[in-house]
DNA sequence: CCATATCATGAAACCGGTTTCAGTGCTGAG
DNA sequence: CTCAGCACTGAAACCGGTTTCATGATATGG
């Protein structure tokens, strides 16, 4: 019932375990016939080494952490696979835990990666601030994925959102419409902010000025979308169009909408963000801004390796891609 | 630089490395002057334990390993985030590594569990063989959620997918529907079948009997709903409802109707399955079964801290719950 | 043919904790 | 007053690997 050990091994095999750990890892050459024996007795014996002992002793636990905060969110989930991507053969594998978007939890749960000796961290997403972050990973290589410290030493893998707003603002205007509404995330989120700032700089670039009463307060949660539209309908202000942050606020303004007897596309143009994969099946399907999270996955892989061994980072902002489906149509008179 | 160790704190402390560890897990009773000394010392330098070396030592690593198909989908996500719960403040901490709904890559994720030694597996779906599964965790408490293995000894958690089948229908035939069709799920998987079996039970109950044109297969995605509707019209049979194996599906079939001019729930009548979070919001709000996923999650923590504990297994089988929204409506005529 | 570099290999140290074991100093019972 | 019993504590063994080091054997070169 025990686990077999490489003392068993090396006694089955009759050499020392040194000599074991030495054909288990090819480090350096040792005699074919022993070899054969040793590699003979593992496979009989059913010797799984210890990753824990082998961690330990070598001082490399061949694992990445990462800390996601929903992995339930479609965007999340698909960096999360980029992540596991990107790892692909180079002999690391993940770690996932997950803060579920509150603060402690994150903290503890960046707190059990490193207790767990992992060789570096890739945050995605998330709300501890930078300090905390150095404090808890001290040294250890560390990146964020869909989240940007402006002014700190800490890489990131981020996609450009101001870009994006801009995109899907922009997309509306060269409609037709004028009047377009932005529901908003969450106000602390730098994505939500940056996004509203593309959509302030499309209107600008159009020569139309930002309507106030056609911004509304979001958290990117569908029943934000719904109160958000409720908000616009009762504040009496005309709207053709809507930028919603998210395509889950998207859904739910869609909702609201029909509620209201307002059809979309016909009545109103409704542009999302995310692409995340309900949206193309949506009724109508969901013209949005595509996130390439798969590819950030993948890149942060791929700068996590070269952090670990020492080539430097590469700092990249990935840009977003508009994608035109069947919620938005030009503006009719 | 370097990581601090026992021994430093010891040496600090001005205690040996024993009585630091009795004093930080409080395994036996210190002097309170040397505890006060050692926890100064600890908060001092920052001492973190390496839970590699402690795992090695005490031979229970605390951690139990979660193995996912695919953290992305909302329902699978969902148990995650029970188990997490459940876990709580158990003292344990749960290892998440993901198939992607590929053998070779469960496989490989599940030795890669069990090489860092958790003291149990918790798999989420999944498609090893119950041989497969006993030969790697070899005597590791193990245990299925969504997912059972009729003829093994591996204990599962899971729900009564034939009753969930059944309470879809049923639902259907109060509303006076005679011609529901079905879309299926992917025909090798236990579930698809199950609430299969669900629908003929409800049908043969209420005296009507299924017809095989009203029957097509999927595969759980949005595609396969579109293409499911596409062949129930090209076969030109009449039909008032869908039932629809998950939501997903009936999104796309949602969709597929659309464009053919169908209405729901006016000229047809649509049940999903799932409740995923986009149901909700979706235009007609869905009308579903409901998955305890959270509490599945929650109840395999519960039975793995049994398990391991020696307690032994209550064997549960949760039960599905009809959530009935706007995408059903009694049959005119 | 001898000195030296190279190779293969086992012994032992080490990674950073936990746990057993063997005291030491006190207290309380006899 | 003596001895068993208990509460603490440090030394040392241990968990299961990796890696350094020393050694004997073999190959290389002058």
């Amino acid at each position: 019932m025990k686990n077999v050990t490489i003392q068993d091994i090396a006694r089955v095999a009759g050499v020392s375990k040194s000599t074991v750990s030495r054909v288990l890892n090819g480090t350096v050459a040792v005699n074919p016939e022993k070899k054969k024996s040793v590699l003979d007795a593992t496979k009989r014996l059913g010797f799984k080494p210890s990753l824990i002992a082998r961690s330990l002793a070598s001082g490399r636990s061949m694992t990445i952490g990462v800390l996601t905060q929903m992995i339930g969110s479609p965007f999340y989930d698909a960096i999360s696979q980029g992540v596991i991507a990107g790892l692909g053969d180079t002999g690391y594998s993940p770690l996932f835990a997950d803060g579920r978007w509150q603060v402690q939890k994150e903290a503890d749960a960046l707190t059990a990666l490193v207790g767990r000796r992992v060789d570096g961290v890739v945050l995605v997403g998330g709300s501890m601030t930078s300090e905390q972050i150095s404090e808890v990973c001290m040294g250890l290589p560390t990146l964020t994925v869909a989240r940007r410290f402006y002014d700190q030493p800490i890489h990131s893998i981020a996609i450009d959102n101001e870009l994006g707003g801009y995109q899907a603002t922009d997309c509306l205007l060269r409609l037709g419409h004028q009047r377009i509404a932005m529901i908003r995330g969450i106000e602390q989120h730098e994505d939500a902010r940056d996004r509203f700032a593309g959509y302030q700089r499309a209107m600008g670039e159009a020569g139309v000025a930002v309507d106030p009463s056609l911004v509304v307060d979001g958290d990117f949660s569908a029943e934000s979308g719904i109160r958000a539209v409720g908000e616009l309908l009762s504040r009496g202000c005309e709207f053709s169009a809507i930028f919603a942050a998210n395509d889950l606020t998207a859904f739910g303004a869609r909702l609201a909408l029909d509620r209201n007897g307002l059809r979309v596309p016909d009545d109103v143009s409704l542009v999302g963000f995310d692409d995340q994969m309900e949206s193309a099946f949506f009724v109508p399907p969901l013209t949005t801004i595509r996130q390439p999270a798969r590819e950030m996955g993948k890149q942060a892989s791929v700068a996590m390796m070269n952090l670990i061994n020492g080539s430097g980072f590469e700092s990249c902002l990935l840009t977003s891609e508009l994608v035109v489906r069947e919620s938005t149509r030009s503006v009719k008179d």
